[in-house]
DNA sequence: ACCCAGGTGGCCC
DNA sequence: GGGCCACATGGG
């Protein structure tokens, strides 16, 4: 058992408290299929992106009543360079807009495994999803428990010399052994992991 | 004028 | 399995 981890959560959790003000992605917990779909499409666009650039592409979306994955999909499907227009702002455009497809039709084509390791198997399949799009798509839109690994959580990792591998699969495995499976503690973990990396990088 | 942001896929070895 | 690169925007 590895106490530093809990360790972490309880300093962090003490210096900040509860993150209810829960940002970006975990704005508020998504409950109708409409915001789930909303997280979706963030999870892909904020990919190495600016959240403010991610909110000025997801307003443009939303002008034109298209943020959903079947809108997406829609417009997509016939018309690229319309897609790419609207969520140009978040960057690497071009990419992003073939990935909301691949996403889209993922989520339209069948049933969503229930199994969590099966469907972060298959969501990994998808163009455009890696491991820390899959898990924070799992996580703040589907409300399952995995944790999410990203550059924030990784410096922390070294920081406090929690393992000596610091892959991602290593790291996820890691923090889910050394916590209780519950996806609100995955989430408010996260989220307080880098509200603290962006603090200290001021 | 730089530098950066919650990554990913493709290619190479 | 790991290292390197392209991908692109708006903000500080």
């Amino acid at each position: 058992m590895n106490k530093k981890i809990r360790k972490i959560y309880s300093s962090l959790r003490q210096k900040y408290g509860k993150p209810k003000e829960q940002w970006r992605l975990w704005c508020k917990r998504p409950k109708t299929t409409k915001e789930k779909e909303r997280v979706i499409i963030e999870s892909i666009l904020t990919q190495r992106a600016n959240w403010k650039n991610v909110e000025l592409a997801i307003s443009n979306l939303k002008k034109e009543k298209l943020l959903s994955l079947k809108g997406i999909l829609k417009t997509g499907e016939k018309n690229i360079k319309k897609l790419e227009l609207l969520i140009k702002p978040s960057g690497f455009y071009k990419q992003k807009s073939e990935y909301l497809l691949s996403i889209g039709k993922f989520f339209s084509g069948k049933d969503i495994p229930n199994n969590i390791d099966v469907l972060r198997k298959e969501l990994l399949q998808v163009k455009g999803v890696g491991p820390e799009t899959a898990d924070s798509i799992i996580l703040y839109a589907l409300h399952k428990p995995v944790f999410v690994i990203d550059e924030y959580t990784r410096r922390l990792a070294k920081k406090e010399g929690i393992s000596k591998d610091f892959s991602y699969e290593y790291l996820r495995e890691l923090f889910e052994k050394n916590l209780p499976k519950s996806y609100v503690l995955y989430q408010d973990f996260h989220a307080l992991i880098v509200i603290d990396g962006k603090n200290k990088r001021k």
